[in-house]
DNA sequence: AACTACAATGAGCACGTTAACATACGGCAT
DNA sequence: ATGCCGTATGTTAACGTGCTCATTGTAGTT
């Protein structure tokens, strides 16, 4: 805190005199009704042009713009959604914020942003809080870490609630890419390519992304009935890839290795061909993300590819469609597509 | 548009009969009047302790919170800046979002998110309309691209404005990273090494962004009195950067070779480098942004860093500053600093 | 002339909250 | 007993908008 805040100011501050114009400053000056303004600010029919000519002009004059707080006061509805995320500047993040955004902003809502604190265990419950007394007509979290109370959340009445997550909520329609797919659709891909020795760089502990990730290469592998050696962990990025490439590459047997983000992929691709790996021809290299694109030089890796800002799109329709009254709760899991580049070879 | 926009659902649909719960059914529930329970809300002194727990168990019972609307219709102040961005995803813009979503908060404010339109040129005042008439009690623009109105743009009276941009204003606080200054740094820091055949790679005509660190540059070379070539132009990407790194490989006086970004950096760097150029033994290349830590292994690019996420935090300063009365308009320009590397050398 | 039909506008209320003022009550000094 | 003070609570009015209903004005029909 430090300095005051925003509720105290309101009484304090004011607009230091400056009251904002209201409808009925601007009937006095056109010398018409306050209904008669309002109708000119909705664009209803019913008023002569000369009227409205003069309520217009009146308007240009004392600069009105019409209170949020009275319209939906008497209305109910705000036309903002409240969306609470973990950390935006994560890649992945903006892309959605920016589909939600631009999806929202199509149907005549804006965007409320809230960052979850950051100290201590989170709670959707708190947020939760904090966004209802908001000006939103509904919210959508973003949790892609650990959350304490996920499963006993239960949303404030009267908005509807989405929730990007991987994991599935019994009370809230959750939607996310398929994380989890997206490794078993990697894990075919290497295999139709003659691949049986495929190994995993994972992401984080801790990361939800990371775990489902892991857990669609492990399962894909089970079912497969192919050899499984314990996966490596990083922390995502390009260093932390390079270090454990060096191990991996004094693993003679592997020829394929699946990397939990492209950052790393780049690091243990550069650590597997400074240590006498050829890629593609010894070792294949698979990523996700496909984040590379524009960064990196002569981008080869090939990697999945999530249409992130789609995913804010469908994320804002499903909130459209609650706030429209479907009451259907589901969990709807968004494929990725493999970009195929130069990093995978087919072995005989 | 397509689907009904929320303006119109407002009255159509309401709550579909579950108007929201209002103090004055807390009061009744809790037999008090509507003030105690706005006391006990607002945590005023003056509310006996056995008074307080039956409002209090009341609100908990209804799932009360209180209306945003209500409150700033007394109030005046809504607790929310709007934000407008031209593309939320560019790099540097997020961590500036994530600065001031971040300082906000620790204000008591949330941030209202919307973009600029994409379609035709952009006129600020029609942003500041459709933020004007949302729930916020300021504004702040990022204008990166050019601006149609721009000088002439009055901010909406009674809502403090701050435009993040390298252009000055004669009305609006002005404050962004010195997109000019850096590059005069990295010529004097460049000069002090020796070097005086120093080439520029710029971003993309209709960059301010891009024109300013070239014009920079242009600048401080003509005030050291040393020869400038043509500078190129990329569109940011690191293949653009590898293109036009070809072409500088035949500038066999050049000594050092200044990119408007990273990116861009890394890819002529590749290119100097597959054309037979050592860097640095025969080539300096410094960047800008700092942009490919953890992206990129072993990232060996001097570059300029630029704190974004403290451009975003001094944004809302000084936001709060003029909503607490400060009148002043300034033209703020915070100064990045050179992040030393392994890619300049020092001539003899 | 008296009527209906319709267009244009106005009057009044309701939305949920809170500041300002008003009331009730017990305790204490005069 | 009277007056005063402080605390706890209630009452009233106001914020700005938009809906409903009422009123006025105008044109056309009987």
């Amino acid at each position: 805190m430090g300095r005051s805040v925003a509720g105290e100011t309101g009484a304090a501050a004011g607009r230091r005199g400056t009251r904002a114009v209201s409808m009925a400053d601007v009937a006095r000056l056109a010398g018409v009704s306050r209904q008669t303004v309002s109708r000119v600010v909705n664009n209803q029919a019913c008023v002569v042009e000369e009227t409205r000519k003069r309520v217009e002009d009146a308007m240009d004059e004392l600069g009105f713009y019409p209170s949020f707080a009275g319209r939906s006061l008497r209305g109910g509805k705000y036309g903002c959604i409240g969306l609470c995320m973990f950390d935006i500047t994560r890649a992945g993040n903006v892309a959605t914020l920016d589909g939600i955004v631009s999806a929202a902003r199509d149907c005549g809502y804006a965007v409320t942003l809230v960052e979850f604190d950051e100290g201590g265990p989170v709670r959707l419950r708190n947020v939760a809080r904090r966004l209802a007394e908001l000006p939103v007509d509904g919210m959508i979290f973003n949790t892609n870490r650990a959350v304490e109370d996920f499963d006993e959340f239960k949303p404030v009445p009267g908005l509807p609630t989405i929730i990007i997550s991987m994991k599935e909520h019994p009370r809230c329609t959750t939607i996310d890419s398929d994380q989890y797919g997206c490794s078993r659709m990697v894990v075919d891909y290497l295999r139709e390519r003659g691949h049986a020795h495929i190994r995993h760089l994972a992401g984080p502990e801790g990361s939800i992304t990371a775990d489902f990730r892991l857990r669609g290469w492990a399962d894909a592998l089970d079912a497969a009935g192919l050899e499984r050696l314990e996966p490596l962990r990083g922390d995502w990025t390009a260093d932390s890839g390079y270090e454990l490439g060096v191990k991996l590459a004094q693993d003679k047997d592997m020829t394929a290795l699946y990397v939990g983000n492209d950052q790393m992929a780049m690091g243990a691709m550069t650590a597997l061909r400074a240590h006498g790996r050829r890629v593609p021809e010894d070792v294949s290299v698979v990523g996700v993300d496909d984040s590379l694109q524009g960064v990196v030089p002569h981008n080869t890796l090939t990697t999945v590819r999530f249409d992130l800002r789609e995913r804010g799109k469908r994320t804002f329709d499903h909130f459209f469609a609650q706030m429209s009254g479907e009451e259907r709760v589901e969990a709807v899991r968004l494929p990725g597509a493999i970009v195929e580049r130069a990093t995978v070879a087919v072995r005989p």
